[in-house]
DNA sequence: CATGAAAGAATGAGCAG
DNA sequence: CTGCTCATTCTTTCATG
């Protein structure tokens, strides 16, 4: 899908606050709201707005730590490996990357006592990995939703 | 702040949709929707909720490429190095960690070019860093958003 | 936490440039 | 093709108990 200079202009006030009424946006771009219900309509039918999601404090419900977890697969084991990890409720990215790593996880967890459980009970000792690094996020120093618009 | 299974359910729905109606939560955790008006608004101020994004999918806007990128900081630059780092438009997160590398950010960047050129013309040769490591996201196997409630 | 009412927003049809 | 106006329905919001 082709994206004009309107649509960008929309797609970056959803992605700062996705719930701005259509109302407020089509003042702010200057265009009458029905365009821009009609313009969302089409880039979520796009496949171009992916969806729309709360940023919920994780501390505030009861994660406290989060990790990335670098893991080396072995040969073959590829698929299996993903799937038992998509199911793992901690692991909330799986990303496959060139590199030291094959896959880069990103967890979450209660606590430290938890990753550890996390980590060892379920992860580094899990079939199909030969090798795992788990780098503990001390902070988030900065973080923007989404890509530049 | 204290949440209780209502605000937990409340989350949950927000951090799937957050466009439902109110309206459509009430119905669906049988309150009424003044209750989930309070409630959200209650969060909201409590730092709870953080904010509310649309997903926009990075290749429909241009961005093709992501990479993780691990850094070494030398000894007494961190505040300067973080503060370069978060001026540049390609990097989305930058997080503090623990193991092999002091800082790891998100990139995205419009394509593999453009992705060399941030690395070597911006960060890579950035006064500060003594080593550096980049990890192309191939692929994203799973994500979900935030934390599980 | 609910009710109820006023203000505001979403939505879709049909029309105009 | 694109955006607008208009009318209906639904939603938000807030004062009150």
């Amino acid at each position: 899908m082709e994206l004009d200079d309107t649509d960008r202009a929309i797609l970056r006030i959803l992605q700062e606050d996705a719930r701005t009424p259509f109302s407020e946006i089509a003042r702010r771009i200057d265009m009458s709201s029905a365009t821009v219900h009609d313009r969302v309509g089409r880039m979520e039918d796009a496949g171009v707005i992916e969806g729309y999601h709360a940023s919920v404090n994780a501390k505030a419900v009861g994660y406290g730590v989060s990790a990335l977890v670098g893991l080396r697969v072995e040969q073959g084991r590829e698929e299996d490996a993903l799937e038992r990890l998509r199911e793992i409720e901690g692991v909330r990215e799986i990303h496959l990357t060139t590199g030291e790593w094959d896959v880069i996880l990103r967890v979450v967890a209660e606590d430290t006592d938890r990753l550890r459980d996390l980590m060892f009970d379920r992860i580094a000792n899990m079939d199909g990995f030969s090798r795992s690094q788990t780098m503990i996020i001390l902070g988030t120093d900065y973080e923007v939703e989404g890509p530049p618009i």
